[in-house]
RNA sequence: GGCGGCGUAGCUCAGUUGGUCAGAGCACACGGUUCAUACCCGUGGCGUCAGUGGUUCGAAUCCACUCGCCGCCA
């Protein structure tokens, strides 16, 4: 650690590792590895700490289940992770595990504190607990005396618990929020925590159990585990040697606490924002700076489980798209604190838009030009014209708007600025017209606009560093930018990038992907992996109230009506439409097809794409009739299909054509031939 | 049921304290260009800014009510 350099230290949740992780978990520690990385940019001396939340009835029982002893179990997921943080590039400066001496010892001993302080007494806990659910439930949350959850018995039950005095602390934890008005983001979960719990009255918080073994036990009370959010939270502050014997961890802590930013998932900010600090005011320490609430990850057809065939893997969207263009998507797609909605679609459409088109396509046409026209090399500039001030300035209004953005813990906006700069600099490409000045022989000016390319993607790519590390790493081998060019201050002035660098010729830096073949493959990984169906964050889902959702969750089923291509029916009633003449019937033409291949488009619920041989050709057609049938009974079928209509896409895939089916009264049943007839016939 | 929030172009959304605020990106249409990954650049249409009433010289922007949606809690 380097005692010059002001502290930034940030935190992700302990993640649960009683399964593996999906995008979602991915989501925050990319972006608390965004900020990590942006602040280690601009000089500070960063502690970014993740890890695992270990104990718990569930990782106890899917240990059991996995006939495993529970060590053994949970190394092998903690190994599983570590290998998906390092796939993504992330930087953590440490990874704390819960089951470690370092903190499990720390825990003890605070635990004992808080008792001596009257913090933390001995009293009953009462309830409901839903055996299968594994869930305790208050009298007001039943429905119907029954579980809220699955509707069956529940059982009273009592149990001599640990709380803490959480009650005694709400109108310091008030003042507190008066005093740090920006303490929770968004502001909007504010109100919602005042308003729903520290109002109504703060109640005790039960902070051990006994109905289970795996986890910290209170030294003075062994047959007590100290429960839940007393052993995960404190997390923040073993991790850096709170409580050590050893000077130097305690000098850490001294260092680094209080933490300027926990990153949270929104379902856990209460914890973070009401207990948390109570727990601190208890052990009189500092409260951290910020804790920032961020949204859900949502799959567009609902909430990621195995049984719905949406659940994917982050391992392989790494290994098809690389870590930097999931980092990219994860963060410009969805802005920090609200929910965003992965699909296929919007993944692929922002890889090609946004990477290959935009950032990839300026590096190559540039380095193919720095070739073609100035020997490889960036030349040196002389007197910059109104064309390249321009850009200048908006380099440096860019380095400017990033500060802010990232100040502000905006993702998508800084990237949005970022890639105004990238745009801006393909239309400057386009407005100095290089190969023009090269026709023309005007080598002064030509160098002195390849120049300003190359100063500009210099640009691009350190701004670009914190988000897509190596996209960052390898424009710089590519253009030969020297190390020192490469750091934020280098930013300050447009136009102190060197002259003479080297300039590569390699390949586009992000395959343009196509479309189709994608979004089959995305369709296809889904469900492949190793993927998690349950949330794990540094809650546990048993204990009491309501349980914890994931924050993986469900998207609103929206209702999406394919358009342009219905359910191909006739008419809505007979008579509904006037009458024609056989001129204008005439003008359809219908063939008679073979549906050789049939499968649901992704994310569509009612489309399904066909491949129909029409004898002389093999057609692409898309139908919104997947909730009618199932894609392997289509095979092989003779269908009628409208062979002159014109092109649409649906969902992005083009649909070449329309086959017919009669419906009632909600059944529909293809219109059809007997088998014998060949493909292509007509029907008239 | 309580508290809070939201409803702006086909889609996703920006729009500080009311007066070039009717915008951006994607999609769509047309045109240009060729250095480049059929890429890039330009131009264009589209919106009764959910509805109704009110305050005001003037409201997407303030107030009231209605409808619809969402979040947290119960």
């Amino acid at each position: 650690m380097d005692l010059t350099r002001p502290t930034f230290y940030i935190t992700t949740p302990i993640y649960y590792p009683n399964d593996f992780l999906h995008i979602g978990h991915s989501y925050t520690t990319v972006a608390a590895d965004a900020l990590a990385r942006y602040k280690r940019m601009r000089g500070f001396d960063v502690m970014y700490l993740t890890g695992t939340d270990e104990h718990g009835l569930k990782i106890q029982q899917r240990a059991e289940q996995a006939g495993q002893d529970v060590h053994e179990f949970l190394d092998g997921i903690i190994a599983w992770i570590k290998d998906l943080w390092a796939k993504l590039d992330i930087s953590y400066d440490d990874f704390i595990r819960t089951t470690e001496e370092r903190h499990t010892r720390v825990v003890e001993a605070l635990f004992e504190r808080l008792i001596d302080q009257g913090d933390i007494y001995l009293s009953d806990y009462e309830g409901w607990y839903c055996t299968p659910c594994e869930s305790f439930w208050s009298e007001r949350e039943l429905v119907d005396g029954k579980c809220p959850d699955c509707g069956r018995e529940v059982q009273f039950v009592r149990e001599e618990s640990y709380f803490f005095r959480m009650s005694k602390y709400v109108d310091r934890l008030l003042a507190f929020y008066d005093a740090h008005p920006d303490f929770i983001q968004p502001e909007s979960r504010k109100n919602e925590m005042i308003n729903n719990f520290i109002k109504p009255g703060l109640k005790d918080l039960c902070v051990s159990r006994t109905s289970f073994d795996w986890g910290i036990h209170v030294r003075r009370d062994p047959k007590h585990v100290v429960y839940v959010w007393l052993d995960a939270l404190t997390n923040y502050i073993t991790a850096i040697g709170y409580g050590s014997d050893d000077p130097q961890m305690q000098a850490k802590f001294e260092r680094y606490w209080p933490a300027d930013v926990h990153f949270v998932g929104k379902e856990i900010v209460r914890f973070h924002v009401i207990y948390w600090p109570i727990i601190l005011m208890a052990l009189g320490l500092p409260l951290p700076k910020k804790v920032y609430g961020h949204g859900f990850l949502m799959m567009r057809d609902g909430k990621m489980s195995k049984s719905k065939g949406n659940v994917i893997d982050p391992k392989l969207l790494i290994a098809r798209y690389g870590s930097d263009a999931i980092r990219y998507f994860l963060l410009r797609e969805i802005p920090f604190g609200q929910d965003g909605v992965f699909t296929p679609e919007s993944l692929v459409q922002r890889l090609n838009y946004d990477l290959a088109n935009d950032l990839g396509n300026l590096v190559h046409r540039s380095a193919a030009m720095m070739h073609r026209f100035v020997g490889g090399a960036v030349p040196a500039s002389s007197a910059f014209g109104p064309l390249e001030r321009d850009l200048a300035a908006l380099c440096e209004q860019t380095v400017a708007e990033v500060e802010q953005h990232m100040d502000d813990m905006q993702f998508s906006l800084a990237l949005g600025s970022i890639w105004s700069l990238i745009g801006r600099a393909n239309k400057y490409i386009d407005e100095a017209a290089p190969w023009a000045l090269n026709k023309a022989g005007e080598r002064e000016r030509l160098q002195t606009v390849m120049y300003t390319i190359a100063e500009a993607i210099r640009y691009a790519s350190v701004l670009v560093a914190p988000f897509l590390p190596r996209t960052a790493e390898q424009i710089w081998a590519q253009y030969s930018v020297e190390p020192e060019q490469t750091t934020w201050e280098s930013l300050r002035r447009f136009g102190t990038g060197a002259a003479g660098r080297a300039v590569a010729q390699r390949d586009p830096l992000f395959p343009r992907l196509d479309v189709e073949a994608e979004l089959e493959a995305l369709g296809a990984l889904a469900n492949k992996g190793r993927a998690p169906s349950s949330g794990t964050t540094a809650a546990e889902p048993n204990q009491p109230g309501p349980s914890q959702s994931a924050p993986v969750a469900a998207a609103k089923p929206a209702a999406q009506n394919a358009t342009g291509l219905t359910p191909s029916g006739g008419p809505p009633e007979v008579g509904g439409k006037p009458r024609i003449g056989i001129d204008v019937f005439d003008q359809v033409e219908l063939r008679v097809g073979q549906v050789e291949l049939a499968e649901r488009v992704p994310g569509a619920d009612k489309l399904l794409r066909l491949m129909v041989n029409l004898g002389a050709e093999t057609r692409q057609i898309v139908s919104g009739i997947a909730q009618h049938f199932q894609p392997e009974a289509l095979v092989g079928q003779k269908v009628i299909v409208v062979t002159n209509l014109k092109p649409v896409k649906l969902r992005g895939v083009e649909s070449n054509g329309m086959i017919l089916a009669a419906s009632h009264e909600g059944t529909l049943k293809l219109a059809t031939v007997p088998p014998e007839m060949p493909n292509g016939a007509i029907v008239k």
